[in-house]
DNA sequence: ACTCTTCTTTGCTTAAGCGCAAATAACAGA
DNA sequence: TCTGTTATTTGCGCTTAAGCAAAGAAGAGT
């Protein structure tokens, strides 16, 4: 496959790079093509590249020494991702990329993309947009996860995906992921997850089937969210 | 009170600046000096400022609509603050900034530091290097507190905390925080906290005051960190 | 030295949700 | 269409730690 340079814009981070930049960035660097499961690259492994996906969706997750994981983030289409390496010389991924579903993603170097950076305003406020809003993101989850029952947390976390990587689909939004998936993003159990859902799918707020959610009634989830205690 | 301008190179972000940024920044700053539990800011406030830790100590803390809080980060002298407000022209604070003791802190204005990004390449490093670290850290933390038991988040608070903010007397690290500090820095309670502390300090790890704790065997917490069973 | 306030401790109760086990359902590939 | 695999559901028991209440301890200020 071929990538053509100019859709470089539609990765947030570049959106104001020049052509001769995106043109510079296709050039030197390689597409990754990883098939669903595998790994783009493991937690601990040296930093090496910063990727921009293309195709597919990936997902950032952590393990502790147990094994057990967390999803931080969901990543789609001309996202940026395992950007932070490129910052500090010597870093090695502090999570591990996992793909979705077959994904290919243009791998760039972190050097080039330390080099670049040396002379490109645009990227560094590119950068430092995209980690102020990681920052932020998991500022709050973070708080959601100290503060917030699970039923409301479980809204929260639906709503925040669907913002992030849902799919519109004939007026509604579409989230494919497992509950498993689910179940990691938001820091509880698949058991839990399931008898949450079905007990939603029962108040006709959303529709679940094998490895998706769709949202029936958004408003209903927000109300969750916000506090409503359910009946 | 004074500042020195040279005292800033003690600054992380501002390591590498030049002397002249340094008088320029003391000079359009303002001093600002905030009692034990006020606030320099509150979240959802305009950003208008960015800061610099002269004296004390301060916490950054979130609160979710019902009013409970988290502790996000604790701030000591020297350490930059509410710097991300100063990369999106029309941010609001996303936390709090509560003074645990009398302190004080250079005002900066966000647009003054936004305008000198624009040609001073140490200034975008230093800030994305505290980006990067903040980002790390909130990631392992929301990891911990979904994968952990309260006792071995206990004890990496703990160990996190006196890195970041212990005060070294005669050989032993001492942390001046109240137990209400600790909880909220954990994401646990203040009736957890009392009870472990305590059954650490019969263990002889800790020894703990009215408003502080000592490590008396910081290995210990390490092992009870990494995952020995307590017996 | 005394008082008031704030922080810490501890017993007790309880709710939330984890997690095993086993059944059922959905889908993929041949 | 059949079969094997993977995802979801559900009953049940159990653990963890939250949270109330009340007592005790440590400081701060006068």
């Amino acid at each position: 496959m071929k990538i053509n340079p100019a859709d470089l814009n539609q990765v947030n981070v570049l959106k104001e790079a020049p052509l001769e930049d995106l043109n510079l960035l296709v050039e030197k660097s390689i597409l990754r093509s990883v098939e669903e499961d595998s790994f783009y690259f493991f937690q601990g492994d040296p930093a090496k590249y910063a990727y921009i996906l293309v195709t597919g969706r990936v997902k950032l997750v952590q393990s502790n020494p147990a094994g057990q994981q967390v999803n931080l983030r969901t990543i789609k289409q001309w996202e940026m991702f395992a950007a932070l390496g490129a910052i500090r010389p010597d870093a090695t991924y502090p999570v591990a990329a996992q793909a979705l579903e077959p994904s290919s993603a243009l791998a760039i170097e972190s050097s080039l993309l330390r080099e670049m950076m040396q002379t490109r305003p645009y990227l560094n406020f590119g950068l430092m947009q995209l980690m102020t809003g990681y920052i932020q993101e998991m500022q709050e989850r973070y708080r959601e996860l100290a503060t917030e029952k699970v039923e409301r947390r479980l809204a929260l976390t639906i709503l925040r995906l669907a913002s992030q990587i849902g799919i519109k689909s004939q007026g509604q939004i579409e989230l494919p992921l497992s509950q498993q998936d689910i179940a990691e993003a938001s820091g509880s159990t698949i058991y839990t997850v399931s008898r949450t859902l079905s007990e939603w799918e029962k108040r006709g707020l959303i529709e679940t089937g094998r490895g998706r959610i769709v949202m029936r009634n958004p408003h209903g989830l927000v109300e969750i969210a916000e506090g409503a205690e359910s009946a």
